[in-house]
RNA sequence: GGGCGACUAGCUCAGUUGGUUAGAGCGCUCCCCUCACACGGGAGAGGUCAAAGGUUCAAGUCCUUUGUCGCCCA
């Protein structure tokens, strides 16, 4: 039967396909009364307003590969995926939607808003995880989960109750991180610091009484409407005759106090800073340590509010740009320098925020710190790379209590009602129905939601059905793993691992492996907002998934950033055409088989594969048996690569694989057997080639799914086996291993690249069969090379190959190439220019001669011998003998092409 | 200011516990559209491993200092 292939590949045509079909066969579907041994992941739940960005992608190929890997080699194995709720991140988006219509969402209240924000997350907020389903992720889509479902809300509620009632969540008023933009305060985490130029300007305060200025330097002018207060150094003597004087606060004409406070710097700027105690953390603490008022000068959107005069209304910045003005109209501006300064960036939003104080949810965090220190430093919890362990420990030890709530309206309400009559803070479950203490009905709940990242960090047992005892639970939690990006460590990691011990008494996961970032070819991190991200939809739509994940897996070493360009990807989808033309070969040339009356079926079901390598004639073929010995070695190299996350490691150990060995060698190697009129011989070339082929393909699977299921599909299968990604991933079988035709095939390829190297140099037409000279001392050699001259001559284009007792160097009408054990020669007659020839010969005299002198050396020393160990100094005596015949020869070779000229 | 990391071929990066002439992909040079694949085949060129010092029989690998560039925390 001719079969039809398509002559490049084409994963557009085949990728939807499998994508479609392993959701709707529910291939991945975990039980959790499997037997087996148990590999669990939860998702990092992506943003559920987000799409698929390149980072997920390195994300979630790397957690698909270990997933699949696993899957294969009989795990009871579970993927969950899901997302997030993403408050602030949503809440934007919606609100801005409606804005776009002409709509305040302020205007729409509450329930009315959070209607419409679920309205759209039904509606659109599905895109990531489609898209995941188009990149094959193997997820157990019948276990998705959200964080703001009502299961997975209830446990949020729940677990802030108990932290409430073991005194853990308290509620204080604080100065905090105020996001204008989002308007909501921001956790410490939330706030990224980005160096920028600015200035500090020199204000002069007039000294009440006097006619003395005291000149205070600020970096934010617009503040000082706020000040309550002009701070020095106690020790500073050039102010201390001012100290419990007071200034005339320029602009608001209010006066206020110049006091003493240690936490003044006296080299920065002139030694009195301006004190503003809703506007600065240090200014704050001063404000509290002298109980001085405190004047917020801001509304919520960042403009200048009520107690602000004739600047009410203006934003922060124009209101610093006149008040700079102002002053100077004044002459109150003395000088203004340039300084950077480290500002306050809203993560989400990039606004700069603002210092404000207010009364927000806190959690305590250093009694929750204590056990997931201890739990990393037992290494009860791998940290993968080691060196992300330091910056766990670093941050974990030096904590701080964590601010919970956000003034938002998406997420999940705080569980806490307020008392109207007797201001008592009631904490439940269920909404109460009057005050506990005194029984009053007139109750409110706050307004205020939980961070996003609380109940993040509740996902790896929340997902499975805690704090019920599920079977899901049981079987699968602790998780084994979480992969996901260095950068949120803090983020997800360390609180997931905070809150699993605290509420489970478990580690949520036996180990985490932090990726690297993705970064632009200019080194930046890719970043959608800035429009220097590549999309992975589009690419992988251009060069196909699987060359995208096996792309992004062959770069993550761990701990390095990856730089992506678009012709490494080239590669990779060059790497899938490779496979693709593979397969193409054998089924074009079984076509041709088949006329003799042999059939896919007996060549390559899967219990005739199970038997490989077969041999013939008595003896395993010599590079059937070097195919099988490369194949258990390259799995045994996946394997032990993919344990310890080295994926690149593994991806490019299958690449070297399948285009080196498999195809360059193997598959070129066994043409002819293929063919052969002997049809036991070529039967036994068949069943070998498609046995080694499936096992490549198996091995492949987990970095490139879709390719190999496609073909996969092509080979013959047990009944009833639906996917590839449910049979078994290859074994190293013991009887594979074959030092002997490993060390055998090496010496043929040695044999055959020195005369190519000939035939190249001198530059024979490569259809051109010549004949030529071999000879070698060693008679294993000799026997190698005659039992395998055919392959050889095959290789090198030769009509035919002479095994010569020695070789007679005669005329300089010949090159000749010569390792310690074997010499090659091709005569030519043709006019042929070698003048390279000499160079070349010299170049490589100088560098083994080197080597030599090196080896020479250290083999002459005393103390190297007696105390470098023996397998060392034996592997160097036998290289030193190697390389001085090899030296001996080459200086032979040189002085007769000096003599001949 | 405190901490961490990087510096290896033209580019992007591997190099596990120190041990024989330091590897890959891309790019480059030469030859070839050979009946699976030009998204291909074959053969090459290219590195005093950032600098200096030290430890060691032996250093790309360990230590110190310096330089350059990142990142995290304040």
């Amino acid at each position: 039967m001719a079969r039809e292939i398509a002559k490049t590949y084409e994963p557009q045509q085949i990728e939807p396909r499998w994508a479609d079909f392993w959701v709707r066969e529910e291939l991945f579907k975990a039980d959790a009364n499997a037997p087996g041994p148990v590999f669990s992941i939860v998702i990092p739940p992506p943003n559920v307003t987000g799409s698929l960005h390149i980072g997920h992608m390195l994300d979630h190929t790397e957690i698909d590969i270990l997933t699949r890997w696993h899957r294969m080699r009989g795990f009871n194995t579970l993927y969950l995926p899901g997302t997030d709720h993403a408050s602030i991140s949503t809440q934007r988006m919606v609100v801005r939607q409606l804005a776009e219509q002409g709509i305040d969402y302020r205007n729409l209240g509450r329930q009315e808003f959070v209607n419409r924000v679920w309205r759209w997350k039904e509606e659109s907020g599905g895109m990531i995880t489609r898209q995941m389903r188009q990149i094959g992720e193997s997820c157990d889509w019948s276990r998705e989960k959200f964080t703001l479902s009502p299961e997975l809300s209830r446990v949020v509620i729940d677990v802030f109750v108990r932290l409430y009632e073991e005194g853990l969540i308290y509620r204080e008023n604080r100065l905090l991180n105020w996001c204008p933009a989002c308007l909501t305060v921001l956790s410490d985490l939330e706030v990224v610091h980005e160096e920028r130029q600015g200035h500090l300007w020199h204000i002069k305060y007039p000294v009440v009484g006097t006619p003395e200025f005291l000149v205070v330097a600020t970096t934010r002018p617009e503040t000082m409407l706020g000040d309550t207060a002009v701070a020095v150094n106690p020790e500073d003597e050039r102010y201390v005759h001012l100290v419990g004087k007071k200034v005339l606060l320029p602009l608001m004409y209010r006066e206020i106090p110049i006091i003493p406070d240690a936490m003044v710097d006296r080299k920065f700027g002139t030694g009195a800073v301006k004190i503003t105690p809703s506007h600065d953390p240090n200014d704050f603490e001063v404000g509290r340590r002298h109980k001085l008022p405190a004047i917020d000068v801001m509304t919520d959107d960042g403009k200048m509010n009520a107690m602000t005069g004739v600047y009410r209304g203006m934003d922060r910045f124009e209101a610093r740009r006149k008040i700079v003005e102002d002053l100077k109209a004044l002459g109150l501006m003395e000088r203004v320098t340039d300084h950077t300064s480290a500002i306050g960036l809203c993560e989400r939003s990039k606004t700069i925020v603002e210092p404000r104080a207010s009364t927000q949810w806190f959690c305590r965090m250093k009694p929750m710190a204590e056990p997931a220190i201890a739990a990393v430093e037992r290494r009860e919890i791998l940290i993968v790379p080691e060196n992300r362990r330091e910056e766990y420990f670093n941050w974990m030890r030096n904590i701080r209590d964590w601010t919970l709530s956000r003034q938002l309206w998406w997420g999940h309400r705080i569980p806490a009602w307020y008392c109207k009559e007797n201001r008592h803070v009631t904490v439940v479950r269920e909404a109460p129905a009057k005050c506990a203490t005194c029984g009053s009905t007139n109750l409110e709940q706050d307004p205020d939601v939980l961070d996003t990242w609380f109940s993040s960090g509740l996902w790896p047992f929340s997902t499975l059905g805690w704090p019920a005892d599920t079977p899901d639970y049981k079987t699968y939690y602790p998780t084994s793993l979480l992969i996901t990006g260095y950068d949120i460590l803090f983020f997800w990691v360390a609180r997931m691992i905070m809150m699993g011990i605290h509420f489970t008494g478990k580690i949520p996961f036996r180990a985490v492996y932090l990726h690297s970032l993705v970064r632009t070819g200019s080194g930046e991190k890719m970043s959608k907002s800035k429009g220097t991200g590549l999309d992975p939809v589009t690419l992988n739509q251009k060069y196909g998934t699987d060359a995208m994940r096996f792309c992004l897996a062959s770069m993550a070493a761990p701990g390095t950033d990856i730089v992506l360009t678009e012709d490494k990807l080239a590669s990779s989808r060059n790497f899938a055409n490779k496979i693709w033309n593979a397969a193409r070969f054998l089924f074009v040339n079984l076509d041709k088989f088949e006329e003799r009356g042999a059939n896919l079926e007996e060549l390559a079901a899967p219990e005739v594969r199970a038997k490989a390598p077969y041999a013939y004639g008595g003896s395993v073929p010599l590079v059937d048996a070097w195919m099988f010995a490369r194949l258990a070695t390259t799995v045994e190299l996946v394997n032990e690569a993919l344990a310890n996350y080295r994926f690149h490691e593994a991806a490019q150990g299958a690449y070297q694989f399948f285009w080196s060995d498999f195809c360059d060698w193997y598959i070129e190697w066994v043409k002819p057997e293929l063919q052969s009129a002997d049809s036991g011989r070529a039967t036994v070339a068949w069943k070998n080639l498609f046995a080694a082929f499936d096992a490549a393909l198996r091995l492949l699977h987990p970095f490139m799914p879709f390719l190999t299921e496609e073909l996969w599909h092509q080979l013959p299968q047990k009944v009833g086996a639906k996917s590839i990604a449910l049979d078994q991933f290859p074994e190293a079988q013991g009887h594979w291993k074959n030092t002997k035709a490993t060390a055998d095939v090496a010496a043929i390829q040695e044999v055959v690249t020195a005369l190519r190297n000939i035939r190249a140099e001198l530059k024979l037409d490569p259809k051109k069969r010549v004949t030529a000279d071999f000879s070698t001392s060693d008679a294993g050699t000799g026997d190698l090379a005659q039992a395998n001259r055919g392959a050889i001559e095959r290789f090198a284009v030769l009509s035919e190959l002479r095994l010569i007792p020695r070789l007679q160097l005669e005329t300089k009408r010949e090159a000749v190439r010569s390792t310690a054990t074997f010499d090659v020669r091709i005569a030519y007659s043709d006019a042929v220019d070698i003048a390279g020839e000499k160079p070349r010969l010299r170049k490589e005299i100088e560098s083994l001669h080197k080597a030599i002198t090196s080896k020479e050396r250290q083999l002459d020393d005393q103390t190297f011998r007696s105390r470098a160990p023996e397998n060392i100094v034996k592997a160097l005596e036998v290289t030193l003998a190697e390389q001085r015949i090899a030296l001996r020869k080459l200086q032979e070779r040189l002085s007769q092409l000096d003599g001949d000229s």
